[in-house]
DNA sequence: CGCGACCTTGACATCTGTCAACACGAGTGG
DNA sequence: CCACTCGTGTTGACAGATGTCAAGGTCGCG
């Protein structure tokens, strides 16, 4: 359409398999690609419950907010729904998008990796959302991996489907402009924050960023929904591990934050706020 | 639509008024926001010249790519074209997004200012391109002031413009996508880069991006169409002015490129995808 | 001539990535 | 049951890239 060429950058999953560097070979155990090849891990029973639940469920999706009923019931009937384990590969970095998805329960981690090896997390999708978008309407190759970070319901259209759904409601491609435009945000203030901060900054706002996308109230403090291990935090803050543990570390232990399970319990909203402004240097 | 709240960052025009940093306050020459307050600051003479072309020009926007000519005379009729002199303000950060612009000739920069005065270029628009699209349809503010960097020629539509062009022509909403979503993958590499990449590798990574976006080829060498000073490298490339202007005098010298007023030329491309790969480290 | 915008260069401090070592829990196989 | 591996997290020491500070140079313009 508009793209000249293949970006000098090289994200792509061909060059990783060449390089040398292999900082993180693709886990063996993963399945490749279940949507891409149409492997559908539910259960039968399971396939059945959200069969039934299926257009109740794509309500609440934002692609579809403010649709008709009529459409979110025609985008239902042409959807593939499916459930996918923790750790489940929904797409692979450097193949060809075919399929767009969208969040019905679970959330996803887009991970791309560098021909060097380097790996960060693009964004996490949560309930609700859709991802895997940004490539299909250019008929380019996935620029990161999607992965299951834990058991999630994805639903998923063709590019045909979905061409079909918006000319019977632009709406919908409304919705997804906004949708990908406010990734788009997101990702140039990443880019500022990068460009311009200190870590203990940028791991700041990458908490605050994430409490406000999947955050969940509770007894005097704010959940992060989204299970995070360090390596998250730190491939989401653009560091190291390292610098991410001693930062988090540091926090837990002045009782700013804890981490229950996996998932990230901010006590001292305020304290971490003034972090990410850089007041408390 | 489906943003829950203002992100607890802070890169709106409002919070960058209240800073004390202010290591750039907005320079009063320049006209506040043009195109918002429907400053035609074009000559009588010009602005018939461009009537005459207008449907004409508009052929070359990619948000019109593969459009009917019908939908084109729409959008030449619903368009406001307007002529900017160089630094003439399109957009301010922080206004509400009202319009949705394309670059008919010349080029703009788009420049996130952080509530610290940290600077950074979300990108360049160059010729046919389309920008200030991702805020329009959140309903949201503007992330960056838009900056003609030449003498421009901008069209712009209002969102019931724009939206009544796309009930007609769904067409127009996917090249939308696709260009929001190309900008969405570039700022991904971005952020990739800055994240694990050395700051000569991402100043090279920048030059190659903008030579493959608005790049032309001469005799021997390949010239970056946009205008650039050093600081416009450093910010697009997140460093500062100091690095910049060091690494680009180090290639100067070697002849590796040379720059003639403002335009980069880059003679040794080869060795330039060899800086950005880390090969010549 | 003075001034501002832009660029260059040098010296230095320090943030933070890298290397290394260790702890802990879960799973796996003998 | 034990030994082992693997993924994950923590901590310390250290070097080096790069931001910061400082000074000066060039060019265009009023």
């Amino acid at each position: 359409m508009f793209v000249p060429a293949q970006p000098e950058s090289c994200p792509t999953g061909a060059h990783r398999a060449g390089s040398g560097a292999s900082a993180n070979p693709l886990p063996a155990a993963a399945p490749p690609s279940a949507i891409e090849a149409g492997t559908v891990t539910c259960s039968h029973a399971a396939a059945l419950a959200f069969a039934e639940a299926g257009a109740a469920s794509l309500h609440a999706l934002h692609m579809l907010a403010g649709a008709t009923l009529a459409t979110i019931a025609a985008a239902a009937a042409s959807a593939r729904i499916e459930q996918l384990p923790r750790d489940a590969r929904i797409f692979a970095q450097g193949s060809l998008a075919r399929r767009a998805c969208a969040v019905v329960t679970g959330s996803v981690r887009i991970v791309q990796t560098g021909c060097d090896g380097g790996q960060i997390i693009c964004c996490f999708a949560a309930r609700g959302e859709s991802f895997g978008i940004a490539a299909m309407f250019n008929d380019a190759r996935h620029s990161g991996d999607a992965i299951a970070v834990q058991p999630c319901t994805i639903a998923s259209w063709s590019k045909a489907q979905l061409l079909d759904l918006i000319e019977a409601s632009p709406r919908i491609a409304i919705n997804l402009i906004g949708s990908v435009g406010h990734c788009l945000v997101e990702s140039h203030n990443r880019v500022r924050e990068l460009a311009t901060q200190r870590c203990e900054q940028r791991i700041a706002h990458t908490l605050l960023r994430l409490a406000g996308q999947a955050g969940r109230d509770a007894a005097g403090h704010r959940a992060i929904t989204i299970p995070l291990r360090r390596r998250d935090v730190a491939e989401t803050a653009g560091t190291t591990l390292h610098t991410a543990s001693r930062a988090l570390a540091a926090w837990e232990k002045c009782g700013l934050l804890a981490t229950c399970e996996q998932q990230l319990l901010i006590h001292d909203m305020p304290a971490l706020v003034r972090i990410a402004h850089g007041d408390a240097a």
